[in-house]
DNA sequence: TATGAATATGAGAACGATATCATAATATGA
DNA sequence: TCATATTATGATATCGTTCTCATATTCATA
């Protein structure tokens, strides 16, 4: 079924279906031939053919650096509720914590087709920025900041600040297990509040007391070995993400450490483990799903020219305080 | 840039270049020019207009219940790596367990001409049924057994069968904590398997050993709590999910049963938590992330022409027994 | 040296929609 | 009543590819 039977069926003329399908001047009579004919028949425009002509696909791209993770998969969770609601559709690309794979979906959504982006990543290069830079399609950058672009990102800096100043009021060697400084967010801004609150408490701290991890609960135990061997008397880690504060958890356990008693422990993140891990942990809750809500309409205000400029938008957060640190 | 500029550049007919894009015979002095026209224009084919010549779009819908689930967003993974690696790119709709959703978007990938669908379902209607009966374009149920469709899913059946067999050993009154049996695999298969044990063991069973849950661990919190009701002296806790574990395990501490001395607790699936609950959780390791793979596989079969008949794959399991089952 | 494959090329149609333009009929206002 | 919006319609061009067909050239084979 074409738009040329319909409107052969209908006896009208191809133009005026394709008027009666994007609201134009119709008259009641053919109007209601056309829907009948079309009713009858059951014909749906051929988006591709609509694709071409409007040059609109209606796809939004969405990169992801891991799509298994639970602060990701709620992202993209919020993402699919607002596309889905005007009418979007969600193109997934699943870069598995690879930035060479981001640059080529960016460079494969443009090519091939999208409407917009919305960029989860975590690290940025030059090559991202240039890439972004004459960028055809609006594209919110999700979870990151980055100035002079649309973005939706939480407030890490903050977040860890009073975490970590609510910890040093508990703990006399506070250390901190964090990840790449390359990650802006999760690595640097969750880092520099735990500096900056030392500073503040008036506590200097040393190398040694910051270990590096990456996103695993395995990698949280080997940081707490670490950590544990530089200074046996340590009394409280801060951990960059909930999955790193369970490794150091169980590490510690192992160990025999008690917690909260003999050290207390808190993550990033309020994941699904926080309420499962014993002790419960203490960590940060931050809005996922809202952010992808919000980098979705964002997006969609760019796209529908209600917004033509760009917004940074920094989410709050909540810190829940649990056994792990009480 | 379109195809005609790059056919006017290199001084050759659109047809040529046509068909230098897609390894037709052209001669090796006209293939330099075009090459050369095509790097140094940075030339792209419109995909739209391919899409609306070829009436292939290399568009997957993949349509899944819940995108923030362990055992889910692992299959996507897996869907994911096969799919890009064969140019395939993925329309991903996330139906929040609802399956009017799911019809609604077998309908519109179908309108939107997707070239292949995987559908990882949890309740098949008939309508359903009548959906796929007629689809023009190949499905992958996944997770979900389908006579007569290519289906990739998991041995539920025998999985719940053999732990159960394992766990009716150590206990004397073991219970069943599951999901709707509308759900074929998680809820009628894992049930049956327990039900099929019990008869082997020569046990008999009474329908308030069976409680109801849902996919969340609050739920299991509440299956625990009307089972223990029922029968006191309960020592044993089969559940259709790692969640419902978690929450029978966490329900049961509370009112001060020690596991696995007291109750012995089993899940499904070997998502994260199960290795981070205390005790660690007696689980089934189904291949979520393979299974993805097989069946974006299964699709490309399809798709390509290599088999234009059905398969249907059903993947094995292993049983991990841990501290809450010894 | 005919004969037929295999190789090579371009003109023009087709895919199925929307956009532009010309034109007619009707409604509105001074 | 006349000028001017507003409503209504269809013919035709266009989006950027691939497909079909006609035709020419080269090469091996009988």
């Amino acid at each position: 079924m074409t738009i040329n039977e319909i409107a052969k069926l209908a006896e009208v003329s191809r133009a005026t279906v394709s008027r009666y399908l994007n609201q134009g001047y119709v008259s009641n009579e053919k109007r209601e031939r056309i829907r009948k004919v079309i009713e009858e028949t059951g014909y749906q425009p051929s988006s591709q053919a609509q694709m071409l002509r409007t040059r609109k696909t209606r796809l939004i791209g969405v990169i992801i650096p891991k799509i298994d993770s639970h602060t990701i998969s709620r992202m993209v969770g919020g993402i699919s509720t607002i596309l889905s609601k005007s009418g979007y559709q969600l193109l997934l690309a699943n870069t598995e914590n690879n930035e060479q794979e981001e640059l080529k979906y960016l460079k494969l959504f443009r090519e091939n087709h999208v409407d917009g982006v919305i960029l989860s990543g975590t690290i940025f290069t030059k090559k991202h920025i240039q890439v972004l830079k004459d960028y055809q399609v609006p594209v919110v950058i999700l979870g990151q900041y980055l100035s002079g672009y649309s973005c939706v990102y939480q407030d890490d800096y903050r977040a860890a600040r009073e975490l970590a100043a609510r910890m040093l009021e508990k703990t006399r060697r506070l250390c901190f297990a964090g990840v790449t400084v390359q990650d802006e967010a999760v690595g640097r801004g969750r880092l520099q509040g735990f500096l900056d609150a030392c500073h503040a408490a008036g506590r200097g701290w040393e190398e040694s007391q910051i270990a590096q991890a990456s996103f695993q609960v395995e990698s949280g135990m080997t940081a707490a070995r670490e950590l544990l061997k530089a200074h046996p008397d340590l009394d409280g880690i801060l951990c960059a993400t909930d999955d790193i504060a369970v490794g150091v958890i169980l590490y510690l356990k192992q160990q025999g450490k008690r917690i909260p008693e003999d050290v207390r422990v808190a993550g990033f993140g309020d994941t699904q483990v926080a309420q499962i891990v014993e002790p419960n942990l203490t960590t940060v809750h931050f809005y996922y799903k809202t952010s992808g809500e919000e980098a979705a309409n964002m997006l969609l205000d760019l796209l529908e020219g209600e917004a033509s400029v760009y917004r940074e938008l920094k989410m709050g957060y909540r810190i829940v305080e649990r056994g792990s640190s009480l």
